[in-house]
DNA sequence: GCATTAACAGCCG
DNA sequence: CGGCTGTTAATGC
């Protein structure tokens, strides 16, 4: 169980719940701590519990029929994940990879339907979060055909400042190159190589071990 | 060829 | 000092 503080620090979608249904979830919930490069759980897991990051970086991937590794998104701080899984009773259809130090958050399969059942405030963001996104999964069809680095880099950018998947985001990211490079399946040298194009494009800012979005818009349709 | 890995000096905190 | 960055050289598909 975490504290009624923390939960709404970690979980924008508590913000409009009422005290009895954020007592419910808080209570739900509990945090578990990996350390880079750790498993949070492989494809084909049965992992009853909807899933959040509530400190550090996360790569979902998969493995594809010819064995490459494939990312399909990254997730930071506030960002939650599983409530398909969850719904459709399924076992894990993605991997999840600890990109640095990480805590993770997993509310239990009964909260979390408690919460569905009762919450219209829950289910508002439910919906919210499967337009968003479906929106990312429909872009990944065009995104293996853009063999362009820099704009996998920019779509990968502009997804971790998805302002309906992470409420009251700042401009600003910690992340370092190597980090941006895993999520957006280049090398850490090509993803320096294209962070240096998007800040010539004034599309964001390049800094010491991190970056500060100018033109989110400008990101998410870089390479259209 | 092109992108990735390797290697390393320089820089930042 | 440790981690991140920027660049060049070697390597692999």
């Amino acid at each position: 169980m975490i504290s009624a503080d923390h939960l709404q620090k970690i979980a924008s979608w508590s913000h409009d719940l009422k005290n009895d249904e954020i007592e419910r979830a808080r209570k739900g919930i509990v945090e578990k701590s990996y350390p880079a490069g750790a498993y949070i759980c492989h494809r084909g897991d049965r992992l009853d519990s909807w899933t959040g990051v509530s400190s550090g970086l996360i790569k979902l991937g998969t493995v594809s029929k010819t064995g490459k590794a494939v990312t399909l998104a990254g997730l930071r701080e506030g960002g939650w994940f599983g409530e398909g899984t969850l719904l459709k009773n399924e076992p894990r259809q993605y991997d999840l990879v600890a990109l640095r130090d990480t805590t993770m958050a997993f509310m239990n399969n009964a909260t979390f339907f408690w919460l569905f059942e009762h919450s219209a405030a829950f289910n508002r963001y439910l919906v919210r979060q499967f337009n968003e996104r479906l929106g990312q999964f429909i872009a990944l069809v065009e995104y293996d055909r853009m063999l362009d680095a820099t704009a996998r880099v920019a779509r990968n950018i502009a997804w971790l400042f998805n302002p309906v998947l992470y409420r009251n985001l700042g401009r600003h990211l910690q992340i370092s190159q190597e980090e941006l490079g895993a999520l957006s399946g280049v090398s850490r040298q090509a993803a320096n190589q294209s962070l240096k194009v998007l800040e010539q494009a004034r599309l964001l800012r390049v800094e010491h071990g991190g970056i500060t979005v100018v033109d989110l818009e400008g990101l998410s349709r870089y390479g259209e």
